[in-house]
DNA sequence: ATTGTGGTTTCTTTATTTATGAAATGACTG
DNA sequence: CAGTCATTTCATAAATAAAGAAACCACAAT
């Protein structure tokens, strides 16, 4: 950090608004700075090839670690690490029987999420 | 990477499938190689707190450059980095009156991404 | 109790990524 | 030409992140 080009409010400050109401209605509607931050991390967490595939096979059923493994294609170790990621953001939850522990996506949320942004990807 | 460990299709191969049907749905139902690459690009692009200010200013209305900065409190440069990392995954389109550039969200995903996501992290 | 198996976790390394400032450049206006 | 809004190139410093190895936990069966 440079200490020496002291950045504040004066330099900011200076720049005119184009659109002084604009900038009022935008700063008032603007969400709450930890659910912000909240929801950066959730996107972080679909940010990624093996998570959405993992999402992809269980959009319409559950999963064993193990079968998730063989449709990845990658170790189980591998895979226990991304839902791990997963469960952090409530993406997936699980349940267990025996030593056998089956996925699911958490909520229509992700569902929506998911199907949304590969439409947004897929169209034109 | 290490070499002397040839890990492929022999290793894997041998994890023994819990759910041969659920596996075989899943592997035929998995979306486009592409399509999951280009949607964890999308994600990728909203996965950061500057960029989803950005998105929840211009929710409701069109914003110069200017005024973007203003409302973030950031240097018009650091603004415009980020607008081309979101045009890029059409995030967000602009019209040109003079010098002044009015960017706008680009289509309804975004708005429904970006509002099914906050509804995600603020429910429960 | 011991063995085997599904799953998780800790630790570590390597690589990649990324945000942003400074400064040059463009484009338009008066 | 001077001034302003915006973009871009270049560079750096910092943060992140994916995944393997290996230890470990829980459960089931022998």
């Amino acid at each position: 950090m440079n200490l020496l080009n002291n950045n504040s409010l004066e330099d900011i400050c200076e720049i005119r608004s184009v659109n002084q109401e604009g900038v009022q209605a935008a700063l008032e509607g603007m969400p709450d700075n930890g659910d912000i931050l909240s929801l950066a991390d959730t996107f972080k967490v679909l940010a990624d090839p093996t998570r959405l595939r993992i999402i992809a096979a269980l959009s319409s059923q559950e999963l064993c670690v193990c079968d998730l493994a063989l449709i990845l294609n990658i170790t189980g170790s591998a895979v226990s690490h991304q839902l791990r990621i997963m469960r952090g953001q409530r993406i997936v939850t699980y349940r267990k029987e025996g030593k056998i522990a089956y996925y699911t996506l958490d909520d229509e949320h992700i569902e929506a999420l998911f199907s949304v942004g590969l439409k947004h990807v897929t169209e034109r």
